[in-house]
DNA sequence: TTGTAGGCGTTATCAG
DNA sequence: CTGATAACGCCTACAA
């Protein structure tokens, strides 16, 4: 019979990079179970479907072979990878560190393989990176995204797709809710006697600056609070370097910054102009990033519990994925205020220019 | 005709979770640009190999369209994913952070996609991920993995394979050169007057580890300086303050160790013991890692330089899945001694138990 | 230069 | 419960 040549006739167009022998597949097993392949493809993809001695020899010939599937045959006609897409805005900061590890932990935990990408924070970038993985991907992950809302949606048009750490109307976001924290430190500070607060925004565009802007108001207002609003040029070390005489003579004896770079940059400069921080101005960040602890004073900080975040994320995705829809789309997690040294008592009257 | 359903007729198995519209094929493109599907292929795939004119047809209909090659149909005939993979040992260890930039970089640049895993550290995690990712990709880069040499070998033989951290027999390797760092921190300190150096080991079986003590003991026997190692039970924070007493009491003014994170923890609990760094001891670490300029003072370290690594480790794949062969397949990258606070001269007498 | 036809490995449909 | 057969979208000899 020419059934033989079935699986290995014609020349192969595939050619692996060294080793010459083709992967088994289903024809192959097929033949040394004595079944059909269609029948085969239903054993390993569906027991049950088939009795009990013919699923028992197909797994057994599978197992003998050492058969793997071939994912992008499976994808083709399924039109399902078992991808998942993650798109932070930068890989270099540690503070996705925990996002990419949450959606990692799940996703495994089901199954799926996780396909990594970087924005380096530019609108541009972040799209090609998003269009490029689109085809490859079951589902779709963006961290913090810069593109416009426009965008995020056609994205969710496409495939399922779940936002971090923004909220986007009618699509499945993951956000921390930053009251919370920032309600703890604003009271942590007003009992160590500060009375006007200041806040380190990040970039202009930046969903969450406004949104810490906003807490930071409302709970000096709430709190009989004078509150002020510093900006930053970059949100990275210098930038907060860069803010520190504008911190100064802002009249503010307690900062909160848009996240915990730009705080250690700020106390960097601060000590280097002999301000001692707390005792003549208190720091507080955002994010608790890995380093956090390791300045001295160690960093007061509003934690976001990032692990939780890409759990969750990674759960909703595959949620969608199964057909599932989020009536409301929008996920809290709470924050938390994680007191170390940078901030606490003012330290009698401060007088600087 | 019936031509014209060629490409829309029949159910639709890909049933894509919202949009109801499918994406465009080349079949799509063909009929809009009224040429054959092969000629869409080969226009789109190998311009040149087709005349001018038809080109511009294709091309045309492609972008009003909004084409996308289905990654999938593509690998299947070919083989090729244009995807590569990247193995790190821990994704929440900032030292990896530069090189999934570096590989990230190189990668995009030729138009490949990276797929990112973590091993969690454990033998088990890296091999599950290793086999996941092996259908996918073209390529695979293991950063510092901790499998042994014969399962590195084995996935050497199925695509290529390119180790960074650690040298493998007959497989590309990307290791920084580590002597010259050390020459460089050991000289250092001996002219800052310290005369016996110790190195705290990271774990047991790390290659990095064994490569750095060699290098200690090199440089300490050529400037004729008193070598000592001790042993930390794990290179974290915590690690490294455990080890703090064993340091004190070996007698050593200058330590060099396994990474900045125990360098950083090492740091911690000698100043909370009032040992003042560098003036009673001296700490170098290694990698120069995310936040090791953080700390006060802050951390001198050799630094690796993980980008060139990253980029390095991908250009290679990328050369052998062009069927290059590496005669010498391992690639040497220089460290340099990083001089900051935390190491310096050996202030007096310094007696301690 | 372009069209035709067959195959890549798997799943789904439909008879048997 | 199982076998045949037709997609899935793309690529590439081969023929025109």
């Amino acid at each position: 019979m020419s059934e033989v040549e079935i699986a290995s006739g014609a020349t192969r167009i595939n050619k692996p990079a060294r080793s010459a022998k083709p992967s088994p597949t289903i024809y192959d097993i097929g033949k040394v179970a004595g079944v059909n392949p269609s029948t085969v493809s239903r054993a390993l993809s569906k027991p049950g479907r088939v009795s009990v001695k013919t699923r028992k020899l197909v797994e057994d010939a599978a197992a003998q072979l050492g058969y793997q599937v071939n994912p992008f045959a499976r994808a083709l006609p399924t039109g399902r990878t078992s991808t998942l897409g993650l798109i932070v805005a930068d890989i270099t900061n540690p503070i996705y560190l925990d996002i990419v590890r949450g959606t990692e932990s799940t996703a495994l935990g089901q199954d799926y393989t996780l396909m990594l990408a970087d924005s380096a924070e530019t609108t541009q970038t972040e799209l090609t990176a998003a269009r490029r993985m689109m085809p490859f991907v079951d589902g779709l992950i963006l961290v913090s995204p810069c593109m416009d809302d426009t965008r995020i949606h056609e994205l969710a048009g496409e495939k399922p797709l779940v936002v971090i750490n923004r909220e986007v109307n009618d699509v499945t976001c993951v956000v921390p809710e930053v009251n919370k924290g920032i309600g703890e430190a604003i009271r942590s500070l007003v009992v160590n006697g500060h009375r006007k607060i200041g806040y380190v925004a990040g970039p202009p565009q930046s969903w969450m600056s406004k949104r810490h802007w906003d807490g930071v108001q409302a709970a000096c207002d709430w709190s009989k609070l004078e509150s002020v609003r510093l900006e930053s040029d970059r949100p990275t070390v210098d930038g907060g370097r860069r803010v520190a005489r504008e911190v100064v003579s802002s009249g503010a004896t307690a900062v909160l910054t848009y996240n915990d770079i730009l705080a250690i940059g700020l106390m960097q400069e601060l000590q280097a102009a002999s301000v001692v921080v707390p005792d003549e101005i208190s720091i507080v960040g955002f994010d608790d990033m890995f380093g956090a602890d390791f300045t001295t004073p160690p960093l007061t900080t509003v934690r976001s519990p990032m692990l939780t975040c890409g759990k969750e994320a990674a759960r909703l995705v595959l949620n969608l994925l199964n057909g599932e829809v989020h009536s409301t789309p929008i996920l809290h997690v709470d924050t938390e205020l994680v007191l170390r040294g940078s901030s606490g008592r003012l330290s009698s009257g401060r007088l600087l220019t």
